[in-house]
DNA sequence: TTATTATTTTTGGCATACCAAAAAGATAAT
DNA sequence: ATTATCTTTTTGGTATGCCAAAAATAATAA
């Protein structure tokens, strides 16, 4: 297999099982990397061999503590490119994503390195993302979902799980970006949107974007 | 064809043919990419019909318009990467080639603008090539081998052909860096090399060494 | 000019990464 | 429990990029 064909599985396989626990099905790897279901048995069976994921037929598959170790890695480049594009170079969020799909391949660990210290080591990226250390070590956190949030009250936004340059967008519209403070005023009986005042302006979320933004308790 | 094959021979082809006349021969490009020379036959044939280059059996292979263009902005990309890699990260002369070798294959406009921009838009790179501007165009110079000067004299070193780390190595090693000033002595007899005195100190110049020098009367 | 050497091309083959359609297996719904 | 549906796997097939060895062609030397 080529570096690239497994890097992108193995980044894949560790975004879709979050806390890199769950098992993952073919079909969501299938769409996520726009592939056709059949390629995607054969590439778990390959990456099975090289030792990179266990897979069991018609169940699903897990990183192995080799396959973990690639994927942190490739995560470790392409949230350090993200943050670079967007703090040294000027991109704006919606953007970074992209550019950094393409920069994640080149394998060079001086130059993420250099990248890192010049940013300061960060721990997050653009879209609040953790980013691993060197030695793949995450740091933890305690967020949730603005969809899974019991009460009212005060939050603050500190991620988003969806990149793409139209969501993104408009979060940016409703100036819903990391670090925002909001406050949960109610949420609708009628189809679960949440009513929040950000930035001192009401705004309506629908359960489909509340469950893309990444919230802290405050 | 992947855009990364079509760039790897527009951008040999471009390198080997110097001045961007002159028709280069299938050996070259084989040499260059380290591939089998029926490779390189079954890859030309494939880019005449894309209708980059002007392929001639058993004659040779020159580039067109077209082919031009995109080698150029390959070139571009990879002799930005070199200088920000060297300017702005840090990177010895030794090292950036590698790695631009990996970089220039991500192709997005606005990312390179933004590099050179940071850079003042260099007209050099650190190995003394000249960088095309976004437009493709490329500063014309009157530089000349070193192996190739006919009298005595002052010169200044401009760039380098050979881009390997130990070629660089060993330059660095005699202070023969980009910018360098020097004076040839003499020619000896017996072997062609070259006495000259660079930094106050005299140093010999195989013939080799000389092929790879890039200088400019002064 | 003919022989020798070097280069280029052809031929046949291999590995990778893909897909479409059919078959098998799992899940959910009645 | 038996459809119906969705997911996964198998099967057969394509395109790309590569190589080794043989054949053809060009260049060079004798």
């Amino acid at each position: 297999m080529r570096p690239e064909t497994i890097e992108n599985y193995l980044k894949t396989i560790y975004n879709l099982s979050s806390n890199n626990t769950a098992v993952v099905s073919n079909q969501k790897i299938a769409d996520k990397l726009s592939l056709n279901p059949a390629t995607v048995t054969e590439g778990l069976r390959k990456l099975h061999e090289l030792k990179y994921v266990v897979y069991e037929k018609s169940y699903g598959s897990r990183l192995t503590a080799a396959g973990s170790k690639l994927a942190l890695d490739i995560v470790r480049r392409h949230r350090i490119w993200e943050t670079y594009l967007a703090k040294e170079l000027g991109f704006g969020w919606d953007e970074v994503h992209a550019i950094a799909e393409e920069l994640e391949h080149v394998n060079n660990v001086k130059l993420i390195n250099k990248l890192a210290s010049i940013l300061g080591n960060p721990t997050y990226d653009p879209h609040g993302d953790p980013i691993p250390d060197a030695k793949g070590k995450i740091q933890k956190s305690n967020f949730i979902k603005l969809s899974e949030t019991k009460v009212k009250g005060n939050y603050k936004v500190m991620g988003v799980t969806d990149h793409s340059p139209t969501f993104l967008k408009y979060l940016e519209k409703h100036e819903l970006i990391i670090g925002a403070g909001i406050n949960i005023k109610t949420i609708e009986d009628f189809d679960n949107s949440i009513i929040l005042v950000c930035q001192k302006k009401e705004v309506s979320i629908s359960p489909k974007a509340a469950e893309c933004i990444i919230v802290q308790t405050i």
